[in-house]
DNA sequence: GGCGACTTGAAACTCGGTGTCACGTTAGCG
DNA sequence: CGCTAACGTGACACCGAGTTTCAAGTCGCC
């Protein structure tokens, strides 16, 4: 409800003009109980975004342990297009306010970069021979850009491009 | 000598605890000042930062055409490394002290992301058959993956290991 | 001397975010 | 039924970053 709300003023006047109190008055509420509710601003629009890392990891250790690193990165983040693909308008919507507003743009960013570790963890314990940290630090960051990357152009194509061949061709990039 | 000041503050109290009252006091100017020399806190340490993104560029530009984008890619980010070597004792504690400042480590997410553009923009003029856009933009941001870590590393092992070398491995993650 | 560009300082202001306290509601329990 | 503890909410004070505006200096230059 409340995240609604702070949805429409930031679509309708840009994440920056609206202020935290513009919402707690949009919302009915004090503007105590907005920033108990998000923590920061940012958060009212990525809120929903925090869950995704937990699942990418698990759908990652979910991955048959014989699989090419590059595979399973793909197809564990099949979760994330799934979620993309469940609610297209929205998350268009969304995507398009992040990517026109840096501060949500580098918000996001930090949140999908506190998955790093997890998804680099979850790489090694797949890994049959030990590899050196920084190998499957790099595969999981090279992972997520693509992720990033491709849900840029689908979103700059109004949805009229494919995801799932966006993300194909992110990662086909990385392999020559 | 603005920066100065304030990176020893920064070293010694921590980034967060130091105001900007704090910098302007030691170094005997006003707050108006230091914030018209910085524009913000971040850029205070991030400043020197800014000139990197067109020498790497530039570089990646200079790099013979026939060569394979992962190797130009490679060569480029010499530019930086050499930076970082010129003078390892400071770049290890203003490395350090990003990498433990949430802010500042943002911040400088947010200063490399605007160069991917123009190192995409140059993987593209190289090549000679075209590729999709988002083909020079992965690897664009895939390279600018490996540099940080690599210097993350770097910086964690307190310049015992060669930023040379954990950079070779980074890109070699990528190649399988 | 006078003019204009640049630098600095001062102060007021906006806004995000933190912390505290008081008030009401509700649930649990004797 | 009444007591209490927990919780959600609002009000308020506070801090610090960043913007803007205005009022001096300070310098070179004609």
């Amino acid at each position: 409800m409340l995240a609604e709300v702070a949805l429409e003023l930031f679509r309708r006047d840009g994440f920056d003009k609206v202020t935290i109190n513009d919402i707690a008055a949009a919302a009915g509420v004090s503007r105590s109980t907005v920033l108990r509710y998000f923590g920061t601003k940012e958060d009212a629009v990525l809120g929903a975004f925090d869950a995704h890392g937990e699942q990418v990891a698990g759908a990652l250790r979910a991955r048959p342990s014989g699989e090419d690193d590059w595979t399973a990165l793909r197809y564990a983040l099949d979760i994330v297009v799934d979620i993309y693909r469940q609610d297209s308008e929205a998350a268009l919507a969304t995507t398009r306010l992040v990517l026109a507003t840096p501060a949500l743009h580098t918000r996001q960013w930090e949140k999908q970069h506190s998955w790093r570790p997890a998804l680099a963890q979850a790489l090694a314990e797949r890994g049959a021979s030990p590899r050196p940290e920084i190998t499957h630090t790099v595969r999981a960051a090279a992972a997520l850009d693509c992720l990033n990357i491709a849900i840029a152009h689908w979103a700059r194509s109004d949805n009229t491009l494919n995801l799932d061949d966006l993300l194909d061709e992110a990662f086909a990039a990385l392999r020559q």
